[in-house]
DNA sequence: GTCGGGCTTGTAAACGATTACAAGAACGAT
DNA sequence: ATCGTTCTTGTAATCGTTTACAAGCCCGAC
């Protein structure tokens, strides 16, 4: 007893299958047409298959989102934001975890091929050429939130660590700090790589040297942790974080320690998320803008939905930073 | 120039559609056969359609989860149980996000209706008959990580909170404190008077009477922060919070104040959410199985999708208490 | 030489909706 | 009464796949 079609409840009302697809897509219809197909559709209880009709139409009215890791709270920020945009536009939004692997990104790009969405909004931990070529292949509208190479002709919107880096080593010196070390995550990564280089190009510019430099093995809490005592090794007076995770499991082993934040060591995360503000004491940290780089994406995404021959565009979101009591 | 088709690489390839569709799905065919079918692909950059294939086939091979708010970090633990289990059994799943509102759920359930997911995982924070009505009448098999009426007939899985919060006055009694309040959410969600109500007979099973009970406007981090004040009036020694976030938000205010934890005040929350461990002091919270709900959801999802005629099972998780600093 | 069996390949019918087009009904104007 | 308009309804084509079925081919066995 599989489920009724379209067939079944015209059938039911005595009607054709066009004046049910009619009458459930609202267009005219007398009194007593959309009365019967109601009736039917109820007593039936049917519910109309939504491949078909997009299959039809050309579009499903979802997008996706696709992260690396549901657990890193700056892809909420960022979600939020996105859905914003989107659901404002008509469009459902999905959301899709892929690992922090480069081939599980390929494989879903590939997967989410033309059909499941009519739009994807990707932010991909790793790149590599064969991210770029599934995304061009994919067939359908895609959007990076990162940093591909520009020839890959993709729209992305991207966050300037740089800026930020330099935002925070500022902010540390105005403050007397010239001791700081870098707790970075996996530095084969596009944020990794370029949040260190940031990071020595920051200190560079205040003609400081690193106390010193650490890679975690994640952009996670515990990868934080782990790491911590490496981190004190070098006995800075600030520690610059990749991103916020990172910073709280670094603060946990600082205190552990006993040393007080930011009396003894400054703390500054990035990415700005939630968790700087829920984390104690409240983590000064980098906003690199994921909030507007998610509503620019998903502004990008739909421009290109509208228009799949629009020259791409890339959109470079200037960091701010957000300063509390993790630093003095 | 739309996206070629089957019958484009069929025809670029000078065989028929149902052989390049045979090749595609790996059926046998000769070397010759598969050759010119996969150089077409590839010179055309043929990517199927899904819809057409899944209208087809009758699957999707994806999976939804519905959840109330991506910032919940008890859903990012929930995220990852289904996600295993699902993922072993060949499906992807997609995230998507309810408001708080029921009507918000009603509409998704509705629309996530057949075709877009061949089964879907629900965690509603509020329900009423009409989302009750609007999952019988889904058309794709649904369970519920919640509570929902037995006379429902639908899969459910949930928490044992009444357990949950014995497990959390025994523990704050055993350790000397006697006037315990609540944070509670909302108290018209299901969480909410499930929850009010455990604390009210946790006490009462203790002959004690509670300090006071304060209802936070969100299952929030800011709403627990908003009422934090309130909390404090009846100064208590021990509060009892909803959620992870609440307890976080509060523990915030209890600092601003001036007051330790747990040396003047034991905080408690509940869910046991990564947020817990991330917290400082790190949290003592009632884990309420949301891994093992997840994974048990999963499978009944999973087992429904298999055969749609089994009697509906309602799944209890027992609770079990994590404790951490932030109680003596 | 003919027949049958095993392969490979093609033709065409689904899947379940939407919608262009045509046909019929109703109705007012002439 | 006839005609033309407008409005409603039905028929059938279509979206892009998969797959049942049939047809063709090649080979070995009789």
């Amino acid at each position: 007893m599989s489920r009724p079609t379209i067939a079944a409840v015209a059938q039911a009302a005595g009607v054709s299958v066009a004046s049910v697809s009619r009458v459930l897509n609202g267009l005219p219809a007398t009194e007593e047409m959309a009365e019967r197909v109601q009736r039917a559709v109820e007593q039936l209880g049917y519910v109309p298959d939504s491949r078909a009709r997009s299959l039809k139409v050309g579009r499903t009215f979802q997008l996706t989102l696709a992260v690396a890791d549901v657990g890193n709270p700056v892809y909420v920020t960022m979600m939020r934001a996105v859905e914003e945009v989107v659901s404002a536009a008509g469009y459902r939004l999905v959301v899709t975890t892929t690992g922090a692997d480069v081939v599980d990104e390929v494989a879903l790009v590939r997967g989410m091929a033309r059909g499941y969405a009519d739009g994807l909004l990707i932010s991909p931990i790793r790149v590599d050429e064969d991210l770029v070529k599934s995304i061009r292949e994919c067939g359908v509208p895609v959007v990076v939130a990162g940093n591909v190479p520009a020839k890959a002709g993709v729209d992305t919107v991207r966050a300037n660590s740089p800026k930020g880096m330099l935002l925070a080593v500022d902010h540390l010196v105005a403050k007397g700090r010239t001791h700081i070390a870098f707790l970075n995550g996996p530095a084969d990564t596009v944020p990794g790589t370029a949040r260190a280089k940031g990071f020595a190009d920051a200190l560079k510019a205040h003609d400081l040297q690193p106390a010193g430099e650490t890679e975690a093995a994640d952009f996670t809490f515990a990868a934080g942790r782990a790491v911590g005592g490496e981190v004190l090794r070098s006995q800075p007076d600030a520690v610059i974080c990749a991103n916020d995770l990172l910073a709280v499991g670094l603060m946990h082993e600082l205190v552990g320690a006993g040393l007080r934040v930011p009396e003894d060591v400054a703390v500054v995360g990035m990415d700005d998320s939630e968790l700087a503000e829920q984390s104690f004491p409240p983590l000064t940290s980098v906003n690199l803008g994921s909030a507007e780089r998610g509503r620019r994406a998903a502004e990008l995404l739909l421009a290109r939905i509208e228009d799949n021959d629009r020259r791409p565009r890339r959109i470079v979101v200037q960091p701010s930073l957000s300063v509390r009591r993790s630093t003095p």
